[in-house]
DNA sequence: CACTCTCCCTGAAAGC
DNA sequence: TGCTTTCAGGGAGAGT
């Protein structure tokens, strides 16, 4: 039971790639085709310091479009550059208005049209923002070397197989690599293995026909279904609570250590999900379920 | 090159 | 009760 209780207060800060699509989303609406009007920053920086002519090259540009590049949130401006944004363990977007004050975790504050605010607020600032040139985004450094985004057509399980093709890892190691699939967080790499049934602990390398398949479509649903979830919370947002609304979710294995498997209806055969640690992070898992 | 470990940070919970 | 310690996580960079 040790550390349970404390992985469920992790579910409401943690922004995976549902969260970070949703929160693309809630900012979309609020601010695509608005002019920003005032920037401020609060500190000296959060994960990397904040680049000189941050402020200076977003004031007074309207923001033409919001995506998403893995878990990095991209706001792309009329002048030819993009703000790019990464949540980390704690960050929120919290959208409200002029009349609310950042506090202390809320390291910078935009203000666009129409009295709306965003405050991209981060206790533990693991987060970043930055600038890049739109037309050379995928060449910025923090970008370049990301794998295949997991809801991509191109991530395919040729395309998957290709990569876990001679690597010693284990396959939840290798979901979590960035270079390999980039977008899978801790979460959802135990979520993805328990619906396709396979262990944490198999070798990449193993993986492979069927199994592959089967790991590449439940990345996709268990990712899909997340973000559905969020979309239905998504009238939160504009809320001056400022609440993201972050989604529940019946998580099958994360943050069960020691519970019955749902695959062990009221307990009889004693199957409970264990949590073991792979390259220093936890994995929850099925030995019953998943082979 | 392949892979693992360390570090950054804070707040919640455990430990005393 | 209250102070101190432990620990989680994403991801860059160091270390093996």
């Amino acid at each position: 039971m040790r550390g349970y209780h404390k992985i469920l207060k992790v579910f409401k800060l943690m922004p995976e790639l549902p969260e970070v699509e949703t929160t693309c989303r809630g900012l979309a609406d609020v601010l695509v085709g608005r002019r920003l009007l005032n920037i401020t920053l609060r500190r000296k920086g959060m994960r990397i310091p904040f680049p000189p002519g941050l402020t200076s090259s977003m004031v007074g540009c309207t923001v033409s479009e919001i995506t998403r590049y893995a878990k990095y949130i991209c706001v792309h401006l009329d002048n030819g550059y993009s703000a790019l944004a990464h949540l980390g363990m704690s960050g929120r977007m919290v959208i409200t208005n002029s009349q609310v004050q950042p506090g202390i975790h809320d390291h910078v504050v935009f203000d666009s049209e129409n009295d709306v605010r965003i405050m991209f607020n981060d206790p533990r600032r693991f987060g970043l923002l930055t600038i890049t040139k739109t037309a050379a985004i995928g060449n910025h450094k923090l970008l370049s070397h990301l794998g295949c985004d997991p809801l991509a057509y191109q991530f395919t399980p040729e395309f998957l197989s290709a990569r876990l093709k001679n690597r010693k890892l284990s396959i939840k190691a290798a979901l979590l690599d960035q270079k390999i699939v980039s977008g899978i967080g801790n979460i959802y790499a135990c979520e993805s293995l328990f619906r396709a049934g396979i262990s944490p602990r198999r070798m990449a390398k193993s993986i492979g026909g069927n199994k592959v398949i089967s790991l590449v479509s439940s990345i996709k649903e268990v990712l899909t279904e997340a973000i559905k979830a969020g979309g239905s919370s998504l009238r939160n947002y504009a809320q001056p609570s400022g609440e993201l609304g972050y989604f529940s979710q019946n998580w099958q294995v994360y943050g069960r250590e020691g519970l019955y498997c749902y695959c062990d209806k009221n307990g009889k055969r004693g199957i409970k999900v264990k949590r073991i640690l792979q390259s220093g992070r936890s994995t929850f898992y099925c030995a019953r379920c998943q082979k």
